[in-house]
DNA sequence: AAAATTACCATACATTTGTATGGTAATTTA
DNA sequence: TAAATTACCATACAAATGTATGGTAATTTT
């Protein structure tokens, strides 16, 4: 048997590893009901190719034991959204341009993503081109949080400054200039508050 | 009924956030045999007690099904270990002296731990002072990766340099010397490599 | 063309799991 | 002192879950 995955393999296999960076394992109806199966003998029939061509591993009669084996990795692939400008305002991506090997940040706040910074602009905030930063868009940015905004169709992220009838997305580089806008500019809204960010050291060998 | 847990109800809270924090969720028999208890019913009535009390809820005939309520907190705290200097040695401790809520980080690679950074001896490599760096024990470092290691009984956070007979610990700020070490030196110990940082931005209002 | 593989379905069964109910002894509270 | 709570145990049952086995049709490989 060739280690090769089947479309629908590979489909259940992205299913675990989704949930699994979510936190949960699935049992085989739950997978059945997500692919539209009326068996969980099917999804057990694939379980068990997945594991016969070693990408996972099963614990006899223990419920949502699927242990998912990714070639050694540590770590659990997420989807970052796109790129985001700490200076000028790069495009955002509606699909993942690119996974990152988060240390499988399991139960990230609801709905929240990661985007990747480029730019320097707010390397004062200790922010570096390069680093993830993790945006929880159920919140509202406080006076100088750092929040991430969709200005022109393009994502930013910068400390929040509300003001009387505008506001200013403030860099902490002093090379670039507030972005100021008025309360009302259609074009503008607040994305969410970047709770944390991320830097993985593994590849930082000089 | 107060919202007071009983002692026992701590221990089995505690037991459910430590194996969260692993990306686990226990079933009640596993939980009453961590326990020591001859029935899962012993269990049942600990949930429910934790249910009624708000700590947690569970979702009817699913199974690992517990979830966890922790006062409306998007985290879930984990211990960390210990502080450590990037510039001196400080102590490390052999149980949590703190908490910190990562972003549920759940499947840290196993074994790996945290430990939160004190001085600015790092600050070019961009490791500041209360930023919470993930050790994976289980790896050795490469020349140029940071390392954690125990220096004299005392932890410290460094870019390792593995030279002929010496292993060098680099400081990235320029006042601070590298420290150099013998290989046989007895009362020094790689502990791990430094596989990323995490920085909590919840709390930096300006 | 024959054999193997793939993708599904159906059924049956043992185990696990969650849950309901009732009981006992010790401790705490009223 | 009486009542309530706590911490355990035991039993019973339904639902969920994992697993074994066999089948069909389509596709791919040999």
């Amino acid at each position: 048997m060739s280690k090769q995955l089947t479309k629908i393999q590979v489909q259940i296999l992205d299913f675990l590893i989704s949930e699994k960076s979510c936190g949960k394992t699935p049992t085989l109806s739950e997978i059945a009901k997500k692919f539209g199966y009326n068996n969980r003998s099917t999804v057990q029939q694939h379980i068990s190719a997945l594991e016969k061509k070693g990408f996972l591993k099963r614990n006899p009669n223990l419920s949502r034991n699927i242990e998912l084996n990714l070639e050694d990795k540590f770590f659990i692939p997420r989807p970052v959204l796109g790129e985001v400008a700490a200076g000028t305002p790069l495009t955002i991506y509606p699909d993942a341009i690119d996974t990152i090997e988060l240390p499988t940040i399991a139960h990230l706040p609801k709905d929240s993503f990661l985007l990747r910074v480029k730019g320097d602009s707010l390397k004062d905030a200790y922010i570096f081109s390069g680093d993830v930063v993790i945006v929880n868009p159920n919140m509202l940015p406080q006076n100088g949080q750092i929040a991430a905004a969709i200005l022109e169709d393009a994502a930013v992220v910068k400390r929040f400054q509300r003001e009387d009838d505008t506001i200013k997305l403030l860099s902490e580089n002093p090379e670039y200039a507030p972005i100021v806008i008025n309360k009302d500019n259609q074009k503008f809204k607040i994305v969410g508050v970047v709770i944390g960010i991320y830097r993985s050291m593994e590849k930082n060998i000089v």
